[in-house]
Formats: structure tokens, sequence, C-alpha cells
DNA sequence: CCTCCACCGGAAAGCCGGGTCA
DNA sequence: TGACCCGGCTTTCCGGTGGAGG
């Protein structure tokens, strides 16, 4: 304590103490430019893209000529550069437009929060510089607005909504607008493209919309295993000092990337980790262990998000199958977590579901990872679910009680040990 | 080969909060 | 404003079933 006091005056003296950043700056230097590993940067180039670039660019380059390109659909799974090659397509459009002083600009919306009709002509009208309430306006006057806003002089908006799939969850009302608007319009032209990784929301799609709004379609394949190389490649050589990485470093990343479905996000998310953990370490060089308890760390940030989640029912479920793990049980049935699960309700307070219910709560954890379940049949003893906890412990268990509601279990399970669960259920 | 356990999982109806429409 | 609808969650009911033990 008084230390530290020592140190505070000190330093507010500005004394010879060294700051207290300065250890943390000068380990050794593992990243030159985080950013570079983050999905939302775009790259000079895009590997392996050039194909879909082209394709882009021949679609788009009427806009340059005070024509109306066509509307596009691009589909593709997670990771596939989609975004990345539409925005950097995009960049290149607006400055050729600039060239040869042609009115041309790209609008990117992202419909994943900006989810309701409203709010993506509010926002789009407010890209456009008209001033629009995030609230409060009849929707059609919004439309208005961005009409004569985007009709107010010759040129050529491109509107690109991203995440497309979850607008149309919500009714296409806009979609359905949007697509109609050339009609309205005397001076200027608007092209739409839309980006999304569910093949199948074309069929939740009104015809007409679809029609309309796919004039064009590209289709994004996965990356390979050695494409996803070269981009880790690329983008290590801006993110990392020079010799940090250890050679096999990246062909790991990319194989484990590879092995599911080739998304690049996922790649440059484990590269990026990886390098986080070693800089942590004090490491000066990145190997193959950082990349391993990269995984690793992945994955429980992942639990541990999906649990926090989770609705209260399934966290107390949850919870139950934590004491029934520490009480040294590896591996249970669907009536003994009900057992305990209705237990622990009365203890919370909240109101019990029937064993009905709780067996789709289980398969829903089931789903998203949390356990693994198979149905095994134990013959004259019936047939059941039998439940494996598959997450590491202490963080989940720990999510959990993050929840107010989950308070009154904190240190149950030493109260309950030993009981066997079927005894610790009454009535 | 049959029985019968202990649960699975489909169908259908009820409940509830939110949104819509006249 | 109230009638109405919709979708998500939950309950009720119930037929179905793999295989150890008889």
């Amino acid at each position: 304590m008084v230390k530290l006091l020592k140190m505070l005056v000190l330093l507010s003296c500005g004394g010879v103490m060294p700051n207290i950043f300065e250890s943390l700056m000068s380990s050794p230097k593992i990243f030159k430019n985080r950013d570079a590993l983050r999905h939302s940067y775009t790259p000079e180039t895009l590997p392996h893209r050039s194909e879909q670039i082209e394709e882009l660019a021949t679609i788009l380059v009427p806009a340059l000529k005070g024509e109306t390109p066509s509307n596009i659909f691009i589909y593709g799974k997670t990771g596939t550069g989609k975004t990345a090659t539409v925005k950097f397509v995009g960049r290149q459009l607006e400055e050729m437009s600039r060239k040869l002083s042609v009115h041309c600009y790209v609008h990117y919306l992202n419909c994943e929060r900006i989810d309701t009709q409203y709010r993506v002509l509010a926002t789009l009208a407010k890209a456009l510089g008209r001033n629009v309430p995030m609230t409060g306006w009849p929707t059609d006057q919004v439309y208005d607005e961005v009409r004569r806003a985007i009709d107010s002089r010759d040129q050529t908006i491109v509107i690109v909504l991203d995440e497309i799939d979850k607008l149309v969850r919500k009714g296409d009302d806009v979609l359905y607008n949007l697509s109609r608007i050339n009609g309205e319009l005397e001076n200027a032209r608007v092209s739409i493209i839309g980006i999304s990784n569910d093949l199948k929301f074309k069929n939740f799609l009104d015809p007409r919309v679809l029609s309309s709004l796919s004039e064009e379609e590209l289709i994004f394949p996965p990356y390979n295993a050695e494409q996803l190389q070269d981009i880790l490649a690329q983008r290590a050589e801006l993110a990392f000092y020079e010799g940090v990485l250890e050679e096999d470093v990246i062909p790991y990343c990319a194989a484990l990337a590879a092995q599911e479905h080739g998304d690049a996000r996922k790649a440059l998310d484990l590269l990026r980790v990886s390098g986080e953990i070693a800089e942590k370490e004090g490491a000066n060089k990145i190997t193959r262990e950082h990349v391993k308890k990269a995984v690793r760390k992945i994955e429980t940030d992942y639990v541990v998000e999906a649990v926090r989640m989770l609705p209260t029912q399934s966290k107390v479920l949850v919870y139950g199958m934590i004491i029934l793990t520490e009480s040294g049980l590896r591996k249970f049935t669907t009536g003994e977590v009900y057992a305990i699960y209705k237990n622990l309700c009365k203890k919370v307070g909240i109101d019990c579901l029937t064993q009905r219910r709780v067996s789709d709560l289980i398969s829903e954890l089931d789903m998203l990872g949390i356990i693994n379940s198979i149905i095994i049949s134990k013959g004259r003893y019936g047939r059941t679910r039998e439940i494996k906890l598959d997450v590491p412990i202490e963080p989940v268990k720990n999510a959990l009680l993050e929840d107010y509601r989950l308070s009154p279990l904190a240190g149950i399970e030493k109260s309950m040990k030993g009981i066997p669960p079927l005894e610790a259920f009454e009535t």
C-alpha cells in the first residue's frame, strides 16, 4: 500500500518511475497493425476473388455511363468475401466516377442492425444528406424523402443491402418499394445489391420482388485451404512485424478454418487471437501452440456467450447439469436432469416446466453445442437421452451466475454434494 | 420371442404479449 | 378503443420404441 502511494507520488511528480504503460508497451512487439486482421478491414487487393470482382464490375459499369445497372443478388456462406468484394468494387466505382466527374455513389447498409423498413429508409435518407428523425414520421413520407433526395440530380445510386435476409423476415415492403423506385425517378438511377448467406431465403420472397432484384446473381464459393493461406499471408504481412510468425502457423490456421466450410473470417480471428495470446504471454513469436490455445479460447468464448444468451429456464437446466457433472457423473439421463432442475426451480423461485418441454430445451442445448446428447436404450430400464456436458465448467458457471435471477444458486452444489439427484427430489 | 421401462417426439390446443385495423 | 390476429412458448395427450431381462 505504502509502496503504491510512493509510486503514485513519484508518478504525479513526473519523477524517475517508469510509466505503468511503459513495460506493457515495450514488451515484445507482435502486432504492427491489429486492425488488418479484423473482418471490417478491406485490403488493397482481394486474393482469389478476381472472377467475382470482374463480374460485379461488369454489371456495374453502366453506372459510369449514366445508365442503370442491373440489380444484383449475391449469395455465399459467411466469410467468403461477399461484403469485402462489394465494398472493394464500390470504392473503385466511386473513385472512377470522380475521375470521370459522373455522379455515382454507393451506399452500404447492413440490415442486421437496421432491421425494419422505417430504419432502412431513414438511414438511407440520412446517408443522402436529408434530415429525417429516426422515429416518428410515417413510413411513406420517409420513402418520399428518399426518392426526392435521389432524384434531386442526375446521378446513379447503388444501394447495398447486406444480410438482406434479416429484412425479409419482417415483411418485404421496403424491398418492393425500392425495387420499383426506378419507375418513379426522372433524373437519377438506382441499382440494388442484395447480399445474403442464406440461399433458402429466396423462397420467402415475394416473386415480383425476387424477379426484379435478382436480375443478376453472383455466387461466392467457400475458400479452400490454399486460398485461405494466401489471404492470411497477405493480412499477416500488414498485421505483424517481420519474423513474428513461425512458418507453420498460417498453414495451420488455414487448414483449421478450411475444415469449417472455408470461412475466411474464422481464419482471421484465429490468427488474431493467436497473436493476442502470444502477446499476453510475452512471447516474441507466434507458434502452433498459440494457435491451439486460440482455438480453445474462441471455442470457450463462443460457448460462454451462447450460455449467457440462454433463457432463464435453460440456464437453470445447464446449472443442474453442472451440479451433476461436479458430483462425478460424466453422463446423465433426461430424468436425472429433470429431477435436479425441478429442485433448482424451487430454490430460484421460478416456475417449473413440464418434462416434455424440458426435453425440447435439452435438444436446443444440443444444437447449440453446449451439450452432447444421444438417444440410447437401456433395455429393461427404458429409452432415454444420454447427456454429456461438453464445456469448460468454470467459465460457464460464472456466466450463469452473472444472471441475478440465478444468484440463489451460488455455492449450492456444495450443499448438494454427495446427494444422489433422485433423492434430492422430493414430492 | 415377448415384455415393459422411461423416455422420445408428433399433434393440437391454450396462453400471452405485441401489433393491426376499423 | 376494443376486436382481432399472429407467432412464440408451453402444456396435454398419446402413440411409439430399442433392447435387457425374463
